[in-house]
RNA sequence: GCUGGUGUAGCUCAACGGUAGAGCAGCUGAUUUGUAAUCAGCAGGUUGGGGGUUCGAGUCCCUCCACCAGCUCCA
């Protein structure tokens, strides 16, 4: 058969030959690193044999691929020291995961303790050295159910009953045999460092009704310096968790009288804040965006009519009912004639009373209605987490009202206006999702089919157009329309959605919205709820963590700190800052009787992007000694060449942006 | 909400069941400083809240709260 190797090179090799074979053929080094082996885009077991003509690449600890069959297999191995140590264990399911893997398993009544996964990484170790190699077979489904029902493992039944005959394999290593599909690396010699990192119950199959298993996860090298590194790289990330920094650099906080969830921001957090509102809101103008303005609450009648009460009472914060003479509540019946108010968990259907107020013609659209709404949401107590999780948050949102024709077009300048922010904010490494039905569950959506079709297929070629590279997700798609999410991740390697485009068919019918087209017919205009940066407080967020705090220039709360190089230079800063404040720069003045090199590391500390020295020879010299953070001494220049730097710089930021991203 | 963990001064962390302590920050004073930490003194606490065991609880037990990791959820 012919072998075609990455380089485009191909070999002959006899029928069957196995990768592991291929592998010493090319080098023993690379037999030696290989893990496993793709074939055709398909990574498999280094020691199957290859029957056909194909594509082969040899997969080391190097390549993803290598790396997911190594966990796949620790966790394997994780399984058997769990057997071997806690006799009579029942298994979940035990697959790799982004650094690393994990197991799902139920130990009846005995609990695994932190010190306990010492005990387990040191049997692991002990069993990988026995270099016991990972055998695949195949089974047939009895024989499968067979095994599994003599070990009295519920799960793996469970699983394999829900498999095709014929499909089933089985994998072993030393004396632990598990349900597989694998990828595995050929034996348990190369696991040569392990780390259990954490436990958490996970509920079987994810389903909240079912058993809670506990699962445990680790993480594995082929060298403990590996490891070492790992753990190093793990321990650096929590240094620029926005939790941490928002406490360091005075930006946000929270307080338990206030309560959970409830962020709020501290004056340096505010300045940021307001920068990134004031940015998006000069660019929503250019777009022809309107700004409004609504209130926090709305009768529960909105929120009926719009569907969201009571179908979501579960995670809105309880409504409030106006009281009748006699000093009772009123019922929550609509029969009543007092209703309650509802704490807003989102803007729209206050938008839809605008957009409503008076009659529209097609010449008025689209109508791009914009709001820096805060709304509050009860979420699950487990779930609240710094800014990216919480109870009240504000939105940067805009509904547009558009013709069914004008729909593709203001997708399409929504992912540029989307694309635009991230650019300026340095986002380049993100996840465009397209969000659509689960075709398994067409009852969870509201609307007609054929609308949802067509707008699937307009937010598909919107982005298409758009040279937007896409995941599409079936399954997560809002319940009134497919959406268009763009994920970021965290310092903890999280994944969080930022910016949101979301079609929606079905509230302008809720509310009967109209347009007039130009027949004098009513229409029906389509409704977009989008918002770039998703929340202000989980963009900001997500933001604190990728620029590890170090803002640039235009968002930075203090953008330059005069340090007067004695008490004596104390005036001459201040009439300084004041000519900077005068030219639209944020200063502040340290006028503590410290030393310059105390004042310097606590500027570099704040990551105070400049930092001018004052002192008797700027005096003499009429100009400024300029310090960058992070880069030291910049030398001295006049404070008007000093003002003009800083003004260039906050306006190539925003303006070099504007051209990447139109182009 | 569920599983596991954590909770001591503003922050980072100590304290065999036996008098709650340090560094930094803060305040006061001295110092008047040239590119990443000047010196000294002072003050700072119902050990997350409540209950219990004990002669005695930061430490052990119960309970509630908050936070952290994960699960579920996420308009």
């Amino acid at each position: 058969m012919n072998i075609t190797l990455p380089d485009g090179s191909s070999r002959q090799y006899p029928d069957g030959a196995t990768g592991m074979e291929i592998a010493e053929s090319i080098s023993p080094g690379l037999a030696r690193n290989a893990l496993a082996v793709d074939v055709d885009g398909e990574v498999r077991d280094l020691h199957r044999p290859i029957e056909d003509d194909a594509a082969v690449g040899i997969l080391t600890w190097e390549s993803k691929g290598g790396q997911m069959a190594f966990w796949h297999s620790s966790a394997h191995l994780m399984a058997e020291a769990l057997e071997e140590l806690y006799p009579g264990v029942k298994f979940g399911i035990g697959p790799p995961i982004e650094g690393g893997f994990y197991y799902d398993v139920d130990l009846g009544d005995r609990k695994v303790t932190a010190e306990d996964l010492e005990a387990i990484e040191k049997k692991m170790i002990e069993l990988a050295r026995t270099d016991s190699s990972f055998e695949r077979s195949e089974v047939s489904k009895q024989e499968a159910l067979d095994y599994f029902t003599g070990k009295g493992d519920g799960y793996k039944l469970e699983l394999i009953n829900d498999l095709e005959d014929g499909t089933i394999t089985f994998y072993r290593q030393g004396s632990f045999v598990d349900l597989c599909k694998g990828p595995h690396i050929p034996s348990t010699k190369p696991i040569k460092a392990v780390k259990l990192l954490n436990i958490a119950g996970a509920y079987w199959r994810g389903d909240e009704s079912r058993p809670q298993l506990t699962r445990l996860y680790g993480v594995s090298f082929p060298k403990q310096k590996l490891l070492e590194e790992h753990l190093e790289r793990l321990e650096l990330a929590k240094e620029r968790d926005h939790r941490k920094l928002g406490r360091e650099l005075g930006l946000f906080m929270f307080s338990q009288k206030v309560g959970p969830g409830l962020p709020m921001w501290l004056p340096k957090g505010a300045i940021l804040r307001e920068a990134l509102v004031d940015f998006l809101k000069e660019e929503q103008l250019r777009r022809g965006y309107q700004p409004v303005i609504t209130p926090h609450i709305g009768r529960l009648e909105l929120y009926r009519t719009s569907g969201h009460y009571p179908y979501y009472a579960d995670s809105q914060f309880p409504p409030m009912f106006e009281t009748s003479e006699d000093g009772s509540a009123a019922g929550s019946d609509s029969e009543n004639d007092l209703d309650g108010y509802l704490l807003k968990p989102m803007n729209c259907p206050h938008h839809t009373q605008i957009y409503d107020h008076v009659p529209r013609s097609y010449r008025d659209l689209p109508v791009r209605l914009a709001e820096f709404g805060q709304v509050y949401r009860y979420e699950q107590s487990g779930e609240l987490g710094g800014l990216t999780r919480v109870r009240g948050f504000t939105v940067d949102d805009a509904h547009l009202f558009c013709t069914p024709e004008q729909v593709k077009d203001e997708l399409k300048d929504v992912i540029h206006l989307t694309l635009h922010v991230f650019s300026a904010l340095d986002f380049h490494d993100f996840k465009a999702q397209v969000s659509l039905r689960d075709p398994a569950d067409p009852d969870k959506y509201i609307g007609d089919p054929s609308q949802w079709d067509s707008a699937e297929k307009a937010i598909r070629e919107a982005a298409a157009e758009m040279n937007l590279d896409t995941v599409e997700e079936p399954g997560e798609a809002a319940f009134y329309g497919p959406k268009l999410d763009f994920m970021v991740k965290d310092a903890l390697g999280r994944e969080w959605q930022l910016g949101t485009v979301q079609l929606d068919y079905n509230l302008p019918e809720r509310f009967d919205l109209s347009y007039t087209d130009a027949n004098d017919e009513k229409q029906r205009p389509v409704m977009i709820h989008r918002a770039p940066f998703g929340s202000l407080e989980r963009f900001i967020g997500v933001l604190i963590e990728h620029s590890g705090g170090n803002f640039p220039t235009w968002l930075a709360p203090v953008q330059v700190k005069m340090l007067p190089v004695s008490d004596v230079f104390i005036p001459n800063a201040d009439e300084i800052a004041q000519q900077l404040l005068d030219a639209g720069l944020r200063v502040e003045v340290d006028s503590r009787s410290e030393k310059v090199g105390r004042k310097i590391r606590d500027a570099e500390v704040e990551k105070v992007p400049y930092m001018l020295i004052i002192g008797q020879k700027e005096m003499d010299g009429d100009n400024v000694s300029v310090r960058r953070h992070g880069e030291g001494d910049k030398g001295s220049m006049s404070l008007s060449a000093f003002i003009e730097h800083v003004q260039v710089e906050v306006a190539d930021a925003l303006d070099s942006t504007r051209t990447a991203a139109a182009s």
